[in-house]
DNA sequence: TAAATTACTGAAAACGTTTTCATTTTATTG
DNA sequence: CAATAAAATGAAAACGTTTTCAGTAATTTA
């Protein structure tokens, strides 16, 4: 029965057809244009709602050359830090009447090269990225850019100059916040797990950590400072390294949730008592830090915050175009704060 | 500088004039019609690479009347279950060719009937939905399959027939898996925290949950059987109502794992060991579970196996249509585990 | 070698909007 | 009330593809 009903999608011309008008009017009665009159419009959107008309993107899109659609490239989803950013943008975009495509890169470059590629033959308006550890080289978003649509980087941020727009969280300070409180507590010989150098993230979270060992004149033992993938193995491996030794730290700073946990584990499993033996905190307020026994330290990046600015900026952004080179010249930083808990 | 250089999108046109073809033999190249010749396709790709072309959407879409692209509706990106379903979704429909438009719904039924209208605007091939607690009517999704677009709803499914294909965990299995699984470690007062029984997920875990205690002759205790929104506070709220009485419950289902991460803290807090005084069990398999001491026993719905199966139909409906009735005619269901840990 | 297939390519229309430019209607002014 | 300005509408082209239909080139068959 369902078959012989034709789908019947009704046009721009359906409307225009019912209601005596042009094409023309019609469009511009439903992009509220200003040169229609008040009645004209009322009739239109009424019969517009009636026929169920909904505009066609693909053509609006063809047209105007607006989609009406950002896109968002991010490693994982499921990493807590880029679901709350996510959903701040997803749900502020949607007020400005913006839609969001979410690409997840699996953190691998390639996949990462494909996606901008996709997105750009979408025709995004602009593109949100949160790039690999692995990312150095960034020409694949050359062609957004040259196309004159907006790209965003936020968290992940190029190292070098590019001609974009940057929104970062402080991980200077997070890092100098994180050792300096272990140091309040009482630490002294303190070991840090950081990941890969290419990040732009892990460098400033060390550079925060050296920063704070110097002020307070603390040696620092370079094997117990670690950059490699931050994984629950390689943080294992770390703390049985470290542990090994005749001389142990007494405290530590991971540079991200789940190294933290992860060592606390093998804390908890040989024996070392958190934190009387050994002080801890880790980064980005995961949820499972408040939950696990002891309860981690850890460092709150505002992902709402970072959300929120990059929404702020992308729309700026959209309405006066990128003129405003100073305004691209150095990155937001979304400020970060030391959380308080019984690891340390 | 960078301004005077037009930004020079290529076009099948440019490709057609750079190789005195049509824009028609163009076009089949790049689609790999197979009436086209090798060499003259293959030298449509190399002008096509040379000249950086990527095939516009809008133009395509318009014309094709297909987007290669799927919409996807969830309460919320940041809840492991879904975070897991999306990305196995993302990766595989990848593969195929297939973008994905990721949407938050809030749990909002408003929203969600808003970007049920965005996306028949953007005019997705197919939908896929995990609609939110409150849906109970589903009119918003008929503008959709009236114009025979795919739709499948996952986890959260329509409890009356609706012209669509579900895909379901087994809920009534994971309910009668857990509770057996308490009264097998000694419980006999068991409880049971659930959500609203407006969505199948509740019903059927429930269901199971009485069909356990059922057929061991326990009997149920009604006013330790609740139905409400499964939040954190919730949860505390029923905990205490529970244990003021002079009769205490020794086992408790919860039918989330928010639920049972609260009450396992609740018992913490006012000293009722657990197992010992209560032996508890959630749903869902959330990280923090495993982390959480004492662990706690869950069920695992297997959300890759979910997300797997969603693709693998999806791609079915778009290459044969829906007249295939009979497929539609019952849910799939995927299998869900049980994973004992120490708090049972 | 002519006839009949088959393989390949091209011309042009179509998809549903938006937008420029022209035209008509309405309001304002002297 | 005519002259002018302003407001509202319409005609038609354009956006970049895909696809139908027709036509030409290459191949096979009799």
């Amino acid at each position: 029965m369902n078959k012989d009903k034709k789908p019947q999608e009704n046009t721009i011309l359906d409307i225009a057809e019912a209601l005596k008008l042009s094409p023309a009017t019609i469009s511009r009665a439903l992009n509220n244009h200003p040169h229609v009159k008040e009645k004209t419009k009322n009739d239109i959107l009424k019969m517009a709602a009636q026929l169920g008309y909904r505009r066609n993107q693909m053509a609006s899109g063809l047209r105007s050359n607006k989609t009406h659609t950002v896109g968002l490239i991010v490693p994982r989803i499921s990493m807590f830090f880029h679901a709350e950013v996510i959903t701040t943008i997803q749900n502020s975009l949607h007020k400005h009447g913006y839609n969001l495509i979410i690409c997840q890169s699996n953190d691998l470059l390639t996949m990462e090269q494909e996606l901008a590629e996709i997105l750009y033959s979408s025709r995004v308006d602009a593109l949100i990225v949160a790039c690999t550890l692995q990312t150095t080289d960034f020409s694949h978003f050359n062609r957004l850019v040259d196309s004159g649509i907006p790209v965003i980087f936020y968290d992940r941020v190029p190292l070098d100059p590019y001609n974009a727009t940057f929104i970062k969280g402080d991980d200077f300070r997070g890092g100098y916040l994180a050792t300096s409180h272990l140091i309040e507590t009482g630490g002294k010989r303190i070991a840090h797990i950081s990941g890969k150098l290419t990040s732009n993230l892990y460098q400033d979270r060390t550079a925060g950590y050296r920063k704070a060992m110097e002020q307070h004149q603390l040696p620092i033992n370079e094997d117990w400072v670690f950059h490699q993938e931050l994984t629950h193995e390689n943080a294992r491996e770390a703390m049985s390294r470290m542990f090994e030794g005749p001389v142990v730290p007494d405290a530590l700073f991971a540079a991200n949730d789940v190294t933290a946990i992860a060592a606390l584990e093998f804390a908890k499993e040989n024996g070392i008592v958190v934190p009387d033996a050994l002080k801890m905190i880790g980064y980005s307020n995961d949820p499972r830090t408040s939950i696990i026994s002891p309860s981690l330290s850890t460092i709150e990046q505002h992902p709402d915050l970072v959300g929120k600015k990059i929404v702020e900026v992308l729309m700026d952004l959209l309405k006066n175009g990128h003129e405003n080179a100073e305004v691209k010249a150095k990155p937001y930083v979304i400020p970060v704060d030391l959380i308080r808990r019984m690891s340390s």
